[in-house]
DNA sequence: GACTGCATGTAACGAGTTACATGATTGG
DNA sequence: CCAATCATGTAACTCGTTACATGCAGTC
């Protein structure tokens, strides 16, 4: 459960109200640890509830309310002993890559746009970590400066450096997304290629960008198979 | 829903049981899309129900049978619908990274592990990977010969290209995670002798690696703080 | 008086996890 | 006959998404 931790960390930088959590995700902890309102508010009960936080409740205008929380020494607790053990690795799950792998389903004009969405994505997520980055040596990031400001001067290199190094990460694999899909456009652009100079004294076809699909294989009633070829298939046996 | 298209993909290169996805899920995918059979099997009765696969029931043993699921036109207009369209980015979740920005939190001692498991993490993912991508240039990956065997041979070159060059992109970004763990090591050893050196004239402790917490903001019950601070805090503000 | 921002949610749903349950079949 | 593997699930739960709901505060 990490999006209390990350709400643990925001915490533990200074107090704050639910509505500055939610800012917080919005535009800093976004390209890090995405959170919406709608999660946020329930998680803050829950952890009120377990006894990480605390809230008081503050002013607002004339009439209005609002709940500031901060780390209970249970809570600063819970967030110490979660940075100090190593974070389980979540299984994978990567829809880009399971598309990749059935890009020859898809048309080529299809793979390339794929390839370049990807670049355009990453390439925008280059700019922002960038600019993060950039803020957290000048130890202008919001976040980075609160936390400065309550530590202890000779931890101020520590901070700023891993806080830079985290975010070096997401910029690394940036930069490596990037790389692989402009390699996939190259593919793309040979494999089309040979396919037309292959093409000659084939049938012709009016989109012959598109590789033809099951629909070749037009056996009688859609593409239930014979039973015999069914009954004994054991192919995983095979794998590894 | 990509578990649907995963699984989609597998009845595209042959048709099988349900056991038999569950055991390429465990063998084959696990390290580009892990599921388990508690959420495969009820998948397959809800695809089933939206018509994009059918069943046969063929025998086992004796008295037991099992059911062979293959694409219907429906499943296989679906897929293809799929393949072609770009996939939606899924918002930013990164346990490693948010874990990386808190490693000031952490002992020295602490960080090392992290970075150190992290090696360890995507080195085994790194020899997978290889292992895989060399059977699918050998063609004896068991589901790229199955698609092999019911597509076309002009196909074969871009089926095994372009599934090679998806577990390429996987090979990439694991040496890039390496690469930037292998940076956060030298960089906790850097910090850690500057720690050491400047720490001449300063308080000794029981624990030099550990950085100080917020027990040294010790004021009154907890970390409550003043009301005063709090009213009107719109540090958000400032972000970007 | 309208609009933007502040502030806090709820309800319904879908996706994924953990743990458990059950029985047939095959090979030694 | 015993173990491994084949074969198929269910139940309870957590995490996250989508869409909606409500009202005060400040400003032009």
């Amino acid at each position: 459960m990490s999006l209390r931790h990350a709400m643990l960390g925001l915490l533990y930088a200074s107090p704050m109200s639910g509505y500055e959590l939610v800012r917080y995700f919005q535009r800093l902890l976004e390209t890090i640890w995405f959170a919406q309102s709608s999660q946020i508010y329930p998680e803050l009960r829950k952890m009120e509830e377990a006894g990480l936080i605390a809230a008081t409740v503050a002013p607002r205008g004339q009439h209005a309310t609002k709940r500031i929380y901060s780390l209970t020494e249970e809570g600063l607790a819970t967030f110490e002993r979660w940075a100090n053990e190593v974070a389980p690795y979540p299984p994978e799950r990567d829809p880009v890559r399971l598309k990749a792998l059935y890009a020859h389903v898809a048309s080529f004009a299809a793979a390339r746009d794929q390839f370049q969405a990807h670049i355009v994505h990453y390439q925008s997520r280059l700019q922002v970590w960038h600019e993060r980055v950039k803020q957290i040596r000048a130890r202008t990031a919001p976040i980075t400066a609160l936390t400065l400001e309550r530590r202890p001067p000779e931890e101020h290199a520590a901070i700023v450096a891993f806080k830079a190094h985290a975010v070096d990460g997401l910029i690394a694999r940036a930069k490596a997304e990037i790389a692989w899909a402009r390699r996939g456009l190259r593919l793309v652009d040979e494999l089309e290629a040979t396919r037309l100079a292959g093409a000659d004294g084939a049938a012709p076809d009016t989109t012959p960008a598109r590789p033809r699909t099951h629909a070749d294989r037009r056996d009688g009633r859609g593409n239930r198979p014979s039973a015999s070829r069914l009954v004994d298939r054991r192919r995983p046996r095979a794998v590894q």
